[in-house]
DNA sequence: GTCAACATAGAATGTACATTCCAAATGGAT
DNA sequence: ATCCATTTGGAATGTACATTCTATGTTGAC
């Protein structure tokens, strides 16, 4: 009989394993410890290796591995590899960890309070990804080619069309002329049609794409008309008709999106050609 | 024969993959192209999934994987996922490089990505500021105050108008009754007044104030409507005639804010509504 | 020096996986 | 409408894998 190994429940998150592999690094023995210095020092490898590869990479037995991750309260070396590959995941963002730590005490809070802290959580990864998504030079593209615009025709439907309107705000107070569409039905396309190859277009369109939009988008690209666009997927209509495109995934809480980075980018083009047109 | 496979040589990174995804997506066959889309929008999926957990979120066959990795030029779906794997490696140092450039806040940089950077900093912020002004238990009252109506009126006008605006279309989705108010010129009163003490109002305003808002909000809570408020300031119009406020202070880039944390806010607030009714 | 307790290496095992294959379905051309 | 080419779904296959097992090695106590 095996002394009812204990069931010690593993660590959960890999910083506890961390500490937890620190702390018992005297009392491991000689192969657990080469194995225990050579996941603190290549936790890459753990995440991606096999249990054959890294053993020879750790010039271990692979079965050496598998005690290890027993040793530590896993039932086998896959679940100690998805804490490594956790961390990957998250890495891109430390307020995972911070909303992590909310949801930890979170039977105690009120649900409305769960969803609250969820969506700045959110609203701060999405704001990450953004910085890391757009190119600084396509940025500058983008405003040089609405800057020199006449009129910026502004397209936008339903999920998105809270950023445009916000735009339209805007560049009314910094004296851009732009042209909202999408508000009222019908007159669409024929403030579209006013539309010259002195113009350009910004259209917005997130997935489920509205098909209204990629036309109207395509259809000014057809004449000449310079459009820059703004979605969450390369695979956008948007994407092969514009000069240039902008890639932004809002993170979402429980499925639902706030539009935190979209309104953040909005601005910020925004701002950029109203400056880019005031020095000429 | 098979016309000699061709051996065209598989793209060697991410970057190279992701441009020859995006250049032939349109002569590629249904299946193929859903998991183009799939593998560009959910790379970290691809990274550390199996093909038949990946096969699963993508709605496809194990082997539709496979098909797609070979026609790439892949020997099969484990060589394509190598990219997927390396690009995950290779993030993190990309990652801190970017944070590096962008801290030596360069003369160097262009003016718009200096512009960029700094919404992006101030919508940060803005949610760590948000995180900090709102207080549970309140927000916990508004919502209880809003679920129990039987119609939301949004109220809100120019600049809050984008928030209120989004709050409809997702209300919409959510199933919560609501009626915005702010759209078309002379039509507002109307509305507003076919309101009864079973409906609710949320107005939203930002300094400088829309007067307007605050008549309408003012008259709204005369009638014995609970009225529910978001704005900057304590001093707002709206503080006074309001069950429960909340302020949120965005900061500001050079004088011009974004509504990054106000749209965190509101979705926030749109979605525990809904879910307070759902659970009843 | 002997023994017990534990650690280790490497082979054996069974499972989960990527891949292949084939039949059915789809779509386009004649 | 008929046929061919291509695409697709799903079962079959064989491989690579984590894990377990057992014999051997190592350590330290008496």
């Amino acid at each position: 009989m095996t002394e009812t190994v204990a069931k010690v429940s593993p660590p959960q998150d890999f910083d506890a394993l961390r500490s937890v592999i620190l702390e018992r690094k005297g009392e491991l023995p000689k192969r657990l410890t080469q194995v225990a210095a050579y996941a603190l020092d290549h936790p890459d490898e753990i995440a991606f290796g096999t249990a054959a590869s890294i053993a020879i990479s750790a010039n271990v037995q692979p079965s050496t591995l598998v005690r290890f991750a027993q040793h530590f309260g896993f039932e086998g070396f896959s679940g100690l590899q998805l804490l490594f590959r956790a961390r990957l995941r998250e890495r891109t963002s430390s307020y995972e960890d911070r909303l992590r730590t909310l949801e930890q005490d979170g039977q105690a809070l009120a649900e409305s309070t769960n969803i609250f802290n969820g969506f700045t959580a959110a609203a701060h990864r999405s704001i990450d990804t953004l910085t890391a998504a757009v190119d600084p030079a396509a940025f500058e593209r983008a405003v040089d080619i609405l800057a020199a615009a006449e009129t910026i025709y502004l397209i936008a439907k339903r999920r998105s069309y809270p950023i445009s309107s916000y735009m339209a705000y805007a560049f009314g107070k910094l004296k851009v002329r732009c042209q909202l569409v999408g508000t009222a039905a019908g007159i669409d396309d024929d403030l579209l049609a006013m539309a010259g190859p002195r113009d350009a277009a910004f259209a917005i369109s997130f997935s489920p794409y509205a098909s209204e939009s990629a036309v109207q988008a395509r259809n000014m690209a057809a004449r000449g008309i310079n459009v820059v666009s703004l979605t969450d997927s390369a695979f956008s209509p948007l994407a092969e008709c514009s000069k240039e495109w902008f890639e932004v995934v809002e993170a979402d809480h429980a499925g639902f999106r706030s539009l935190s980075a979209s309104m953040a980018f909005a601005m910020a083009l925004t701002v950029s050609i109203a400056e880019k047109r005031r020095r000429g």
